[in-house]
DNA sequence: AACGTCGTACGATAATAACGAACAAAAGGA
DNA sequence: TCCTTTTGTTCGTTATTATCGTACGACGTT
């Protein structure tokens, strides 16, 4: 993430609180009232009311007439919709990441990177009756995922430092925190030209990651192939390995990529 | 839609401002700049940039750097990925729907309403190289599609009485914008358990739709079956009454519905 | 029936958003 | 190459609005 260009002094109050409410929906909350939000985000109810009116009155949220609750509305989804119809990555990308699911019966992952975190953007399941938890459109920290370290492998000191001087969060007992073996894992990504999560993010779930660049080289993406530990042993990482990246030269390609 | 119940004059206008600033954002229009934004929405640019730097702040909109221009950003497809992992309806009629395709090989659409309009939450195309220029997102008016219509029959009167009151847009020859007659569709709607689209909202297209009801017998949904109409001959569309009314009712069973 | 909680309405005013002017940078045309 | 035009951005003033506090109706609980 490139340093913040506009001064936060510059941001409108009004709009910057109607943009948090929308922000506190989550998959484990769907419904909230207007004295929950109140007090979830500091607002006083009738503040938080005004809010929620002017979001419903153009489909940003609904309103549950019997519970007088309140639930993202329809506006978002059209408008997600126009945001992941834009992205020319995922089309692309969707047929040959089918192919390595079919292949090898793993869940793949397609990521960017927005503000210091990785966001997935396409998510493919196998047929296995034991897949990972993970969704379209969740972030996740990039300092202790495959993905998130491939991209990081390849981004200016600047921005790895300054999430490496952030607080890291030890998901696991197998999270790496410590900034310098960071640092190590990064050097590794960039020579293998692919990397490992070691149940680093969740107990249990391993993955192997690469990264994919666009017709000038940059890392722009990463994709991931990841299971349950009890399945993504080293013999299978190590089949896996090629296919992966030859996944992502692949994919490379079609964005314009021609370097090796 | 039932009555509006919150007074516009409570709206807050520079969040207003804002979500409109999203809703300018089409297929179309990907990118728009600062000065752009002002004259389409008549606001000076100084405020058009202070309301930007706040939906980018959140990551609402994002700004090309080498062109300062301006897109619909990441948070979006978060939000718009938190509101259709949402809707059960989706997920329970996508298989149902699949095995329509499959069979008669026409784009079936999913469609809910909002706002007096009908919105498309999915949408199968079958393996034609020619198929329906539509997708999931979109909007359409509810008085000249089936899914709208089919919608519409089971409205009550207020609802339709003021749709028809608005000025209704003939799309092609064959969009019908007489009220009496549009009501007599809707009679005819209810009588049948489906009804048809004639090339009434684009020219060469034709479909037949019918409802979909919840556990109380509303009607909550509507599905399409769309075609071009050198393939939904009349024949074909005999063929296809029965079992898109068997689908629906499928799909309205599995949501709890226990009529006929 | 009484009490507590929630969503909503409304008016006063403190705080902010809007606007206008100005500037730097970039693009386009001569 | 130079000049003009356009765009994005900044900043200060003030008109306007968003926020807050109070109050009320509806609903749920005891």
């Amino acid at each position: 993430m490139q340093k913040q260009k506009k001064s936060k002094s510059s941001l409108i109050q009004s709009v910057d609180r109607a943009l948090q409410i929308l922000e506190t929906f989550s998959r484990e909350k769907k419904e909230l009232g207007v004295t929950e939000l109140s007090n979830i985000l500091g607002l006083h109810k009738s503040t938080t009311f005004g809010l929620l009116a002017t979001l419903e009155n153009r489909g940003f949220v609904d309103q549950n007439i019997s519970t007088g609750k309140y639930k993202l509305g329809l506006k978002l989804f059209e408008l997600g919709n126009l945001v992941k119809d834009s992205m020319e990555l995922r089309a692309i990308a969707y047929p040959i990441l089918k192919e390595l699911v079919d292949k090898y019966e793993e869940t793949v992952h397609l990521v960017v990177h927005d503000k210091g975190e990785v966001v997935y953007i396409d998510k493919i399941d196998s047929n296995s009756a034991i897949n990972i938890n993970s969704y379209v459109g969740k972030r996740n920290p990039m300092y202790c995922t495959g993905v998130g370290k491939c991209l990081l492998a390849y981004m200016d000191a600047e921005y790895v430092e300054n999430i490496l001087s952030s607080e890291l969060k030890a998901y696991t007992a197998n999270t790496i925190v410590d900034p310098e073996k960071i640092k190590d894992e990064l050097v590794n990504a960039r020579l293998n030209g692919y990397c490992f999560d070691n149940e680093e993010i969740e107990e249990g779930l391993r993955c192997i990651a690469a990264p994919i660049k666009n017709h000038l080289g940059q890392v722009i993406a990463a994709i991931s192939v990841s299971g349950p530990s009890m399945r993504m042993t080293d013999q299978k990482f190590d089949l896996l390995i090629e296919p992966v990246k030859e996944t992502t030269l692949k994919i490379s390609r079609q964005l314009g990529y021609r370097g090796v």
